[in-house]
RNA sequence: GGUCCCAUCGUCUAGCCCGGUCUAGGACAUCGCCUUUUCACGGCGGUAACAGGGGUUCGAAUCCCCUUGGGACUACCA
């Protein structure tokens, strides 16, 4: 038997953190045991649903590296893959389920339901339908008002009986009777509604594991009872525990950057991204941190997703970005930075210069690739200096305007474009032999002539990477 | 309210299923030291956790129960 999975979002919005990461274990799942991954799209939400989005999340989904076999966009034969287009197919089995009395018309008004619930709660019951079309002795009448062409709901009589489901990461889980009361799976404009949609298609697509988000392990019992009502076979569950906000919160929009996308904006790395979100709720047999969704093949399994919910956090997704930047080869990074705005300057730059540049800035400095730009800006071209306190501190030594007159002399004699290390090393050597300058001063003394700065890389790798031109700047007005 | 789920350092987690090797390991963050004739990088080290209470057992982070705390669900949303 093939293993089939499928990650199902809703096309209301951009494809959300929480949901990347349930498509992730889905796609890592089916790799690891050589199986099938679907996109299903659940758009029976017509209200909410767009199909921009659609498209959108499909590309958030390739951005991250997480590839579908079969979905909207790749027909298979186990197609339509988008609910809205499967709609007969959900009403041939709600007839089904009504022919064999399974399930009923419901002519209730949202006022009635409304008058219902309300006094059912106040008798201290809970909200449940418990109204008058859940007597079979009605079924006649409204099979009669169906064919004179009235709308009504239909929904599904909830057997009174435990069930229960082994979930993988849950374990066992006992659904008490009464848990639900019977509950609509066709709204009364014609629409299926979710709870049964997804059964239908996943005993269709015939989906073997269930991985998903543990929001919906309150809502299996009802795909449960509608599983045993069609007569099929319930796929294997693995509810992963949510990703949470740091008021330990569901996360959601309200946490801030949630989606996808703006991660993707901003250049964050998708390896990275993967990397660091496979991390919360799972964990490597070898509890290795960083690596790349290739390296996971054969090692992913279902077996060790915690079960406790895991805080998204910034800082550790920062580190493990820098952590892939720090390995990736400097021809990519290279690629990825010329792509960035406001890289004119890095684009003019020899091969040596831009591969001695992302060599420096790689190791320690960069998290982002956006960084490298920065920190180009920053360090590389800026020529206005900014007064700091550290900066003044600097300049009130003794032993600085010295410094100052020395490089500024040598600095306006030269003609080239770049200076060299050698050159670099020669000051140094100059300004503590024949000054008399050492350690602190002589090196912050230095680096603040040259850069402005009282941090940074290594002067001697830094300064060879500076324009001529820019350090002229700087030093003339240290000079002034 | 009801039902279900969860509970190891601030955070992500290993260990838990198959009790002893756990004076609880790793990572992020944080702090300190070393190195770098400077800051950073790097290296080394520190602070920091089994929610509480009962049981079972010679022995419990690991098994059971209760309490507390947190979360999810409770729609003609998904």
């Amino acid at each position: 038997m093939t293993v089939r999975v499928r990650f199902a979002p809703s096309p209301t919005g951009y494809l959300h953190i929480g949901g990347a990461r349930t498509a992730l274990y889905n796609y890592l799942y089916s790799k690891a045991i050589g199986g099938t991954f679907v996109l299903r799209i659940e758009d029976t939400d017509l209200e909410r649903s767009k199909a921009e989005y659609e498209k959108l999340q499909i590309e958030d989904l390739q951005w991250l590296g997480i590839i579908h076999d079969e979905g909207p966009d790749k027909p298979g034969k186990f197609g339509p893959y988008r609910q809205s287009e499967r709609l007969e197919i959900y009403a041939k089995y709600a007839q089904e389920l009504i022919d064999k009395d399974l399930a009923y018309y419901d002519f209730s008004t949202e006022a009635e339901l409304e008058a219902m619930k309300a006094k059912v709660t106040e008798e201290g019951g809970d909200p449940r339908y418990d109204g008058k079309w859940k007597d079979p002795k009605f079924n006649a009448e409204a099979k009669a008002r169906i064919a004179a062409g009235e709308k009504a709901a239909i929904r599904f009589r909830a057997p009174e009986k435990d069930y229960t489901l082994n979930d993988i990461v849950k374990g066992k889980v006992v659904y008490p009777k009464d848990m639900v009361g019977d509950f609509v799976i066709v709204r009364s404009t014609g629409l299926p509604v979710y709870n049964y949609c997804c059964v239908v298609d996943d005993m269709l697509m015939e989906i073997t594991h269930v991985i998903r988000g543990e929001d919906h392990l309150s809502n299996t019992v009802r795909q449960l009872m509608i599983y045993e009502a069609l007569g099929a076979k319930v796929p294997e569950f693995a509810h992963v525990s949510l990703l949470i906000g740091a008021d330990r919160q569901k996360l959601s929009k309200r946490h801030g950057a949630t989606s996808v996308n703006l991660y993707r904006n901003e250049n964050y790395l998708p390896e990275a991204m993967c990397n660091y979100l496979c991390l919360l709720g799972w964990s490597h047999p070898t509890e290795k941190d960083i690596f790349d969704k290739s390296e996971l093949k054969d090692v992913f399994s279902l077996e060790r997703f915690s079960t406790s919910p895991a805080m998204y956090d910034l800082e550790k997704l920062k580190w493990v970005n820098g952590q892939h930047i720090k390995k990736m080869d400097n021809a990519h990074l290279i690629t990825l930075i010329a792509a960035l705005p406001e890289t004119t300057f890095f684009n003019k730059q020899t091969p040596e210069w831009k591969n001695a540049a992302v060599e420096l800035l790689k190791n320690g400095h960069a998290h982002f690739i956006s960084d490298f730009t920065r920190l180009i800006n920053d360090m590389i071209l800026k020529e206005n200096l900014e007064m700091t306190d550290a900066l003044k501190d600097i300049l009130s030594w003794d032993t600085t305007p010295k410094i100052i007159e020395y490089i500024s002399s040598q600095v306006n004699a030269m003609t080239t474009e770049f200076m060299t290390e050698v050159q670099m090393n020669g000051w140094m050597e100059h300004v503590k032999k024949e000054m008399g300058v050492k350690g602190k001063p002589l090196f912050m003394g230095v680096r603040a002539t040259l850069t402005g700065q009282d941090h940074g890389p290594d002067l001697k790798f830094l300064i060879p990477l500076t324009p001529l031109s820019v350090i002229k700047k700087r030093v003339s007005q240290l000079k002034a």
